[in-house]
RNA sequence: GGGCGAAUAGCUCAGCUGGCAGAGCGCCUGGUUCACAUCUAGGAGGUCACAGGUUCAAGUCCUGUUUCGCCCA
């Protein structure tokens, strides 16, 4: 009811003539919901075509950049929708652990309160509540967004279902002995305290300072001097290592050195890793701190020292600098060695210093025990399956970046220690020390069946879950009917920051769990970034809520703005004046509607089943005689350009479908056929034959736009569907008509070149006009010089020239009659228009603007003339660019002629 | 250190497998009587970053250089 109450107005002369979308959007999507248009129901006959959403985080509300990816999604299933696949895009929400919970501690410290006052479960609580409330702001954006979702599969990464799932592939992973728990050198944020994977540390070039300092022999004289970045550090140095190529140092490995300050001695051991580029040559060894020093550390079978705790405070380990903060520390080490005459020198130095991707704190590498992802064995058939073609990066230069990246992945770290996210399905036995992993929670110990059982406190990294997302959102581990017909799903849209993070992580999760890759195309898409080019960021305050501009502007502006102008796997910046751009075609279509309905209220479809070749299942064969020249071109660029905006689909370039079609609706239907059709509609009088061309007109229009609408739905679902409830004899919602094809009887190469004419006599006289000052409201009389077929053309359409043109008179002759001196003239093609003047022209004007249009000609002409007098050219080159430069030549051969003619008759 | 992207009209950007340089906005000139002033008819504006090369032909392919941005180490 509140859709048709909606539309009622529209078709009547009463339709506002500014397209506001406020008024059909909601309306239009309750309708879609109402008629279950969105869910899908596996059709086995059918082939299917299925998407899953990237989850978004329920950190906050959606931003601009989820904005393009959902419209790119959504251009993509409705269209395979109308095409009639078996079409599914799946819904849902990531709980995105780590950000989440930064989210909600920073909510809580404004009531200045910690997680730790909450305790692990009211913490939780409060983390679900959240969770509710933007988990439903996403569903909701995504909505006004016009997403046509299949919502009655909404799914959440921890939902009871994906989590079974998680739980599942940890065990098996684990069983498999690719999950391992084991004390490494890990990412720790100290404000998040907890771990992180590679990944989510984000490295910045930083100043600092190189540091040289002394560590004085055990034995006799002297010392080595090393050079770090992190003089705090060396409390727990456990070594020196120098190259074991490095003649400098040759005589000192094996000598002993006094560690300053702690007063420990340490060796000095010979090892690769140290560069004699760097420093002196010489450097500290700190296994619980360095990543590297770990691995010589494992290499010399030395001890780990930590002496920086997981708060970032320094431990008992640093002796007298205990509790103090670890910058803090880094001074007071300083100013103690400079004392001491054991600092050598400081200089500036850059370095790369890894920060928390969440809340940006500097990362410390800490020896943790944490639980791995053995990696080499699931990278290895993740790798083959795109190197073999099985999945493909839309651009393809990502498959690179993938494949290095992959590579040389290393293992991944995914226990965090946080609260909110999958609960590590690990028991310990406080009795026998047994370690349980298990699917189900265990009651007792599987080894001493004692109840003293305690859960593994951490939970998984948040990417864990969402690499199963392909699988585990058509209902694996069970074998649903889903699963067997959906996946592989056929094509994942993200932007290129998340390649690692999760395409490659659902890559060798489906591989493994699935025996098959989770997508067969991955469509990579750019960043949106605000005007000045910066990354859209709420935290930056640079972020742009899409609602704002629904609410101004309407959904379909926006996913038109977003998808326009825009290139695969470029970052694209967005600028109010092209929404408005955007907004100004959307009104344009509207008006454009509105015309066609103004003039069909005494037109019943049913009347025309064999006007358009192939329509309605007729015979068709060739144009119908009842069809005018603007209609056969019209129809035949509807049917062109049908089948190159599912080209441009095809190959993913929306931005060029969404162009191609802005062009076309504007520049040809709008500006010429609408045009061209208006006498025939508004002539109420006259013979049958008038209104038997009437209504063919009504037809052709009533097709056209029909077309139009239908190709334009994917990408503004709203308004097409809106105007498609109000045009006469639809039904149903367009959403689900079929797809325009190409059909090539309606191909018309004969109605375009003779329409191409049409228009650039047109086009030349408007010039002339212009030239002349006349305003458009006087009618002039031309005379045209043409012979031949543009003769036939312009004789058999001159009312449609006088109209287009503003004629009062169209005079046609084959030869010039010599009284023309009181004319200006222009060329169009073939065809010579001389345009009268009352009294005199200014013959010295008319002169300078032909000799200028003369020696343009000339150039082309001779340009055209050494193309082809190049013996190479005529042989090498495509023959139909050689006919096509031969036409050209004598094009412009002809016009220098009547131009120099004409030149000659005004001197 | 390695890799990737960008460089085209005043601005923001398209330009697919080489074949006459495009759009939107902005600017200039004219126009409100009936689809649309969120409009319409015209106009001006470009050494396609630079240097080589391949080719009959290069914005497009190859090599190198410069500037900016990003990713990885």
């Amino acid at each position: 009811m509140g859709l048709v109450s909606c539309l009622e107005a529209i078709g009547k002369s009463d339709i506002p003539s500014v397209y506001n979308p406020h008024k059909l959007e909601r309306n239009i999507y309750q309708f879609w919901l109402q008629g279950n248009y969105f869910h899908a129901e596996v059709e086995k006959d059918k082939t299917p075509f299925c998407i899953v959403i990237p989850p978004p985080n329920v950190t906050g509300s959606l931003h601009i950049g989820h904005a393009l990816d959902n419209s790119l999604q959504d251009i993509l299933i409705r269209w395979r929708r109308m095409q009639g696949y078996n079409t599914l895009w799946v819904p849902g929400t990531d709980h995105a652990g780590i950000a989440t919970q930064v989210k909600v501690e920073a909510d809580l410290a404004k009531e200045g309160l910690s997680r730790y006052d909450l305790g692990r479960e009211r913490f939780l609580e409060r983390v679900w509540a959240w969770k509710r409330k933007y988990g439903g702001q996403i569903i909701s954006q995504l909505q006004r967004l016009g997403a046509s979702c299949d919502w009655q599969r909404e799914r959440f990464t921890m939902d009871e279902g994906c989590s079974r799932a998680v739980r599942e592939v940890f065990v098996r992973l684990y069983e498999k002995g690719l999950i391992y728990q084991g004390e490494y050198i890990i990412n720790w944020c100290p404000r998040c305290k907890t771990s992180l994977s590679d990944l989510e540390v984000e490295h910045k070039d930083e100043r600092g300072a190189l540091y040289y300092i002394r560590y004085p022999f055990k034995d006799g004289e002297g010392a080595i001097t090393v050079a770090t970045t992190r003089p705090e550090t060396m409390l727990g140095d456990v070594a020196i290592a120098v190259n074991p190529h490095d003649e400098r140092y040759a005589g000192y490995v094996g000598r002993t050195v006094i560690l300053p300050i702690i007063g420990r001695e340490i060796p000095i051991i010979a090892d690769e890793y140290a560069d004699p580029q760097f420093g002196t040559g010489a450097v500290k060894v700190t296994p619980a701190h360095d990543p590297n020093d770990f691995e010589m550390g494992m290499r010399h079978k030395l001890p780990s020292i930590t002496v920086i705790g997981e708060d970032g405070t320094m431990t008992a380990a640093a002796q007298k600098y205990a509790g103090l903060d670890r910058y803090k520390c880094r001074e007071a080490v300083v100013a103690e060695l400079k004392e001491k005459g054991l600092l050598v020198k400081v200089e500036d130095h850059d370095h790369a210093v890894g920060h928390c991707q969440r809340c940006h704190t500097a990362v410390e590498p800490l020896l943790s025990k944490q639980w791995f992802v053995r990696m080499k064995p699931l990278a290895e058939p993740a790798i083959r399956a795109v190197e073999e073609g099985r999945i493909r990066f839309i651009p393809e230069r990502f498959t690179k970046i993938y494949l290095n990246w992959m590579e040389n992945v290393h293992d991944w770290c995914i226990s965090r220690q946080l609260w909110w996210g999958h609960r590590i399905p690990v028991w310990y036995c406080r009795d026998c020390g047994e370690v349980i992993v298990s699917r189900v929670d265990p009651e007792s110990c599987t080894r001493c069946a004692g109840s003293n059982i305690e859960q593994d406190p951490d939970v998984l990294d948040t990417w864990f879950s969402s690499a199963l997302w392909p699988f585990s959102t058509l209902g694996w581990p069970d074998d649903t009917p889903e699963l067997r017909h959906f996946y592989p799903t056929s094509v994942l849209v993200t932007a290129y920051d998340i390649i690692f993070f999760w395409v490659a992580r659902m890559i060798f999760m489906g591989l493994e769990f699935m025996k098959e890759v989770p997508f067969r195309e991955v469509f990579i898409h750019g960043l949106v970034r605000n005007p000045e080019g910066r990354k859209m960021s709420k935290s930056l305050g640079t972020g742009v809520d899409p609602l704002d501009f629904i609410d101004q502007y309407g959904a379909d502006t926006l996913r038109f703005t977003l998808v326009t102008g825009n290139t695969p796997g470029n970052d694209m910046r967005f600028r109010d004046e092209r929404v408005e751009a955007s907004r100004n075609f959307a009104n344009k279509i509207w008006n454009a509607s509105r015309f066609v309905m103004m003039n069909l209220h005494d037109f019943d479809p049913r009347d025309f089943a064999a006007v358009i070749p192939g329509d309605d299942g007729s015979s068709g064969n060739g144009p119908n005689s009842d069809l005018q020249l603007p209609d056969r071109w019209i129809l035949s660029r509807v049917n062109g350009v049908a089948r190159e905006v599912t080209r441009f689909l095809e190959k993913y370039e929306i931005g060029e479908a969404a162009r191609l079609l802005y062009d076309f609706i504007w520049g040809e239907f709008c500006d010429w056929y609408v045009e061209l059709v208006k006498p025939r509609l508004y002539s109420s009088e006259g013979g049958e034959e008038e209104k038997r061309s009437r209504r063919v007109a009504q037809y052709v229009l009533w097709y056209s736009l029909q077309q139009i609408l239908k190709l334009l739905h994917p990408f503004m679902p709203f308004i097409t569907e809106g105007i498609w409830q109000a045009l006469p004899g639809t039904e149903g919602s367009i959403m689900v008509k079929p797809w325009p094809r190409y059909d090539e009887r309606l191909n018309d190469g004969d109605a375009e070149a003779r329409m191409g004419l049409i228009m650039e006599v047109v086009r030349s006289t408007r010039n002339l006009r212009a030239e002349l000052n006349i305003t458009p409201q006087s009618k002039i009389r031309a005379v045209m010089i043409a012979h031949g077929e543009s003769r036939e053309v312009l004789e058999a359409n001159s009312g449609y020239v006088s109209h287009l043109a503003g004629l009062s008179e169209l005079v046609l002759a084959e030869e010039r009659s010599g009284h023309h001196g009181k004319a200006i003239s222009a060329i169009a093609k073939d065809v010579e228009i001389f345009v009268p003047v009352e009294g005199l022209i200014d013959v010295e004007r008319e002169v300078e603007r032909l000799r200028s249009d003369l020696s343009a000609a000339q150039e082309a002409r001779a340009a055209s003339e050494m193309k082809l007098r190049n013996p190479n050219f005529v042989t090498r080159a495509n023959p139909d660019v050689v006919e096509r430069e031969r036409v050209r030549l004598a094009e412009y051969s002809e016009r220098i002629e009547r131009l120099e003619k004409r030149l000659r008759e005004l001197s």
